[in-house]
DNA sequence: TTTTATTATTAGGTATACCTAATTATTATA
DNA sequence: TATAATAATTAGGTATACCTAATAATAAAA
């Protein structure tokens, strides 16, 4: 079996490699990620090559293998998996169960997740609107796109968040935005990106498109006009 | 915060203590139990006396402090918490709980625990009958007693049992022992106390005295004749 | 009470998972 | 292209949590 903490390097691997900017993974980058300093990441690499979970050059960076994917993917399916346990059967918010299925994924035992995930409803996608894998790794495809892109007029609905930052969580809490949240797009400024929204209820509130971003959504209306 | 690893001690400190020949806690006991070399275990065993958890003195052996207790009662808690919802709401057998709540006990959250907790049905003991102690370390009193107890004709309810190997369990599984079923004590052999007793849906079964002793119930009538 | 067996302790060692400080290689910029 | 900045590597160190082997203390048995 894998231990604990190379399943974290696999993951933060993983994650890394699949942001916008999807560079390289270099040593530093995956050391301040994992808040570790670079030798210590590059010992683990050494032996994570060894091990053919990855491979690393210093010119092209840290690259999963097939086998190495196959496990930072089963770690995303229990992270995500408890997630959702957390906030759809433990009503907790979202903003508050990433700690915790941190140190729950780690829980050997493929049964208890079969279960938990039977209790959470087997939904497709987790309380961030990421995408749950299935025991193969295989992807569920989502239509989600950042708010930012949306025009004028479009009707919309909360899948996510692409920030998982205390600071960015709370302040959609405050403003009322949540999973699910059915908006649509009132105004589009030019100027900056700006954009104005209105919610189910009537209010409104404009967020600057840095917000607008980072909030990940789904068009009700398939073939809109929105950037994917 | 205590680390999980000395809450393994402490708890073990605990189990020992409380058994029947509730003898002092050596130090060589503690490292069978734990797993553990002795060398290992008494180095560790220091620390928690410098930290006042327990006090240890080679002639007495180790002891919890009060607040050594309440650690391991915390501890404890969460354990049966665990094993309590593994039961009821996951629905795993009785059987299968206790090493997924053995890594469970170690998630750091209160209200985690609780949430778990009230999703179980805020029950007073665990599916081996175990009493769960409420936050302050206070355990609830039980009615339980050994089923080699009864007296012919008592009619009771098992409450849980006295010990957790695989080889028990299964054994109960087989002769269709469960939580919560409800027996008649139809004969008692006075020769080596073997006990028969009656299944609510009739069929009948002859247990040893030695099975016997660790099946826990509790008398469906109050002053009833059996020893308790 | 002496001997034997058990239990506790000390001394010293290993592997892991981290670290700092110094060095070397690579990339970006003047 | 030379130089500065950034990134990667090497060497060597620390703390933890274990270990074995040898010794000392205590309890049990002859």
């Amino acid at each position: 079996m894998i231990k604990t903490s190379d399943q974290k390097y696999l993951r933060a691997i993983y994650a890394i490699s699949h942001t916008e900017k999807n560079n390289k993974v270099g040593l530093s980058d995956l050391a301040y990620y994992l808040d570790l300093k670079p030798p210590t990441v590059l010992e683990r690499l050494h032996f994570l090559q060894k091990e053919k979970l990855i491979s690393y050059k210093k010119t092209e960076g840290a690259k999963l293998t097939k086998s190495g994917e196959k496990e930072a993917l089963n770690v995303i399916r229990k992270h995500r998996i408890w997630e959702t346990f957390l906030h759809k059967v433990c009503e907790f918010g979202w903003n508050e169960v990433h700690e915790m299925a941190e140190q729950l994924q780690h829980v050997e035992s493929e049964k208890l997740i079969d279960r938990i995930y039977t209790l959470s409803g087997e939904p497709k996608f987790d309380p961030h609107g990421d995408p749950i894998p299935d025991k193969s790794g295989k992807l569920p495809v989502s239509v989600r796109r950042p708010l930012l892109n949306s025009v004028e007029g479009c009707k919309c609905v909360v899948l996510g968040v692409n920030e998982d930052s205390a600071e960015f969580l709370n302040y959609l809490t405050d403003i009322k935005i949540g999973l699910n949240e059915k908006l649509s797009v009132e105004k589009v400024f030019l100027f900056d990106g700006s954009i104005k929204i209105k919610y189910k209820h009537g209010e409104s509130v404009i967020l600057s498109p840095k917000v607008a971003e980072k909030i990940m959504v789904s068009c009700n209306k398939q073939g809109c006009a929105c950037k994917h």
